[in-house]
DNA sequence: CCCTATTGACCACAACTGTAGTCAAGCGTA
DNA sequence: TACGCTTGACTACAGTTGTGGTCAATAGGG
């Protein structure tokens, strides 16, 4: 399942807020997008087609939820975008992120644990 | 500058061997790629198009070599795929990572570096 | 010297994306 | 009750992407 990136902005509302309607999703986007209410229903209708949600009739609506969990979209991209991106080796993409001070103390502090773990 | 997947991957071939030729870049991809020599050709200029790649002559031909350096274009994807996918947040990122095995012994030992790195 | 294979230039075309408009049906308000 | 606003369904339309075809010039093999 592909999900386009415009697409995925209506995913990550969902994930937070699963079951709502159109006019909720718009609501949740309107300071970060300065979408039409109607692109918002085209990217939703097009999730419906490709089953990344299902809907539930709410009288003379629809309410959406996500078809597919956050953790194992975001594992498969992230594995494609490495692939893609640095031939699968994590290392230097995480060196990047450094570099661009996309690491916070609390994710460097993450890292740290997640690390221990690892090493076991 | 934004370069898609296809076109990621003739940079690749381009970034690891600078100032090759059209059917050079086949030869390298022929093996990943059952891509036509005009699809190759068609990518390759759209590349030069939008100023990704330099073209310098060869008698009848032309050869390539990235206008960008790879470092670069990865950093800044990288940066973008983590704001998109994670909301900014790496750790997360490489968490699902070690969780589909993607992290060799290797790219442990080198995170375990780069985090002493970090961490002063 | 002629034919074939290669090259860049240009063209084709369907699927996917971003961004919205039109339409008809119904809910809620004056 | 008559109207306007909201909703889903359908349509539009240009730009991007993946994939490759056509054409004319030309370099190289026989």
């Amino acid at each position: 399942m592909q999900i386009a990136p415009a697409e995925l902005e209506i995913m990550n509302v969902l994930w937070d807020q699963p079951g709502i309607g159109a006019s909720e999703i718009a609501e949740a986007l309107k300071d970060d997008k300065s979408w039409n209410i109607r692109t918002i229903k085209t990217l939703v209708g097009r999730l419906v087609e490709k089953g990344a949600l299902k809907t539930e009739p709410d009288g003379r609506r629809y309410l959406y939820r996500p078809a597919i969990k956050r953790g194992d979209y975001q594992k498969k991209a992230a594995k494609q975008f490495v692939d893609r991106m640095f031939g699968g080796r994590a290392a230097p993409l995480v060196a990047h992120l450094a570099d661009s001070r996309g690491l916070t103390p609390e994710d460097i502090a993450d890292l740290e644990a997640l690390l221990g773990e690892l090493r076991k």
